[in-house]
DNA sequence: TTTTTCATGACGTTAAGCTGACATCAACCT
DNA sequence: AGGTTGATGTCAGCTTAACGTCATGAAAAA
């Protein structure tokens, strides 16, 4: 699933500057150069990079304005500023940003940063701990049991289990499973899901029999 | 019971901001601006956040005569600077600071180590403190002992192990350790985590077969 | 300065992952 | 009934990419 990001600044070169980064780093980008604009486009949009300065609205107040609106009070937001003035990053803080930083930034830390606040955006809805049975899904220490025995699992083995215990009752075919478990990137035949079957359904067997 | 927090601020932005999170989280928050008033505030306080340049007296300094003091030689006490040298938190740290924050920072941060700080103090259980089996790693002292001997760490290896140990049977991936040990604004190579988990490796195996 | 600690590129090793070939099976058609 | 077809299951080999380690230069600390 890919994650995607708004990005509201009105200088084109810090926009395309930012824009480049963010998808090298493999982030869907939108982005926009005034406030009225961004409004608009928020539909869908997992985190938004928002400069300080923006020609319509400040940054801080459209940023006070979206964080009054409950469908997006806890979106995460990063601030841009080009002053390093203690004020305004208090003042940035206070409106509802999520973490700051100042330019001139380093591209590839803008993308960490943005990486940083969309994992902890979802880990906290991500649930941990799957339990199907005497079978236990544990995302968090990357590990399957059954019947309190671990299993040894590879990563691929271990994402797929995982996957479909996820969504338990549900029917997904070969290429669903390509696309959600595998990544949309993933060129390759189908056979290959079967083989990851095969093997589980092997692993599965032998720790209930032995 | 509503817990109190002291803040010793001297910029009136900063300390109004870090007031009104606070409050935000629940604390009953009370604020000086300068280092002699906050002196006097100190009675019925739980912990304090402490900028560490203050118009009449360095932060260090009144920390240290704060911690002279044995009616609160255990307050917790979080430290604020705008530096972020190495040497700055080792003052800070030595000085008897039992937390650490660098200008800027973020809001839900602030809260979050005041919450730690008052939980830890609160149950006056030193949670610095990981046993898992015959490793001890304690964070105050900066080591970590294996069979009751001390291990010569280096200063990485130790928050790695730290943050491992803090985080045990939880799975984190090489992107997860640089972000959350070296840090955001670190820029490079997943192969370091790597080399230092070698090195880790082979420290621990060493000390338990020697 | 000297000494230690870090980061990184190179390289060998291993096992995980992918794929093609073949076997099996059920449904449908003649 | 026998044959055909298409979907599925399994096996074994080949290809990678993930891993662990070493050595070296850079950076930081003493």
């Amino acid at each position: 699933m890919a994650m995607t990001v708004l990005v509201v600044e009105d200088e084109l070169a810090v926009r395309e500057a930012v824009r480049f980064h963010l998808e090298q780093a493999g982030y869907t980008v939108r982005s926009t150069a005034t406030a009225r604009e961004a409004w608009d486009q928020l539909a869908g949009v997992h985190a938004v990079v928002l400069d300080w300065m923006l020609p319509d609205e400040s940054g801080v107040q459209w940023l006070t304005r979206l964080r009054a609106n409950t469908a997006f009070s806890s979106l995460p937001v990063l601030m841009l500023t080009a002053r390093a003035g203690e004020r305004d990053r208090v003042e940035g803080l206070d409106a509802g940003a999520d973490d700051y930083l100042t330019k001139p930034f380093s591209a590839a830390e803008l993308a960490a940063r943005v990486r940083a606040l969309l994992r902890r955006a979802g880990s906290d809805q991500r649930k941990s701990l799957v339990r199907l049975g005497s079978l236990e899904i544990d995302q968090d220490a990357g590990e399957a049991r059954l019947l309190g025995r671990v299993l040894n699992l590879t990563r691929r083995e271990f994402d797929l289990l995982a996957f479909m215990g996820a969504h338990a009752g549900r029917v997904y075919s070969r290429q669903e499973l390509l696309d959600r478990v595998w990544g949309l990137e993933f060129i390759g035949g189908e056979r290959t899901v079967d083989q990851h079957i095969t093997q589980l359904r092997a692993i599965l067997d032998e720790d209930l029999t032995s």
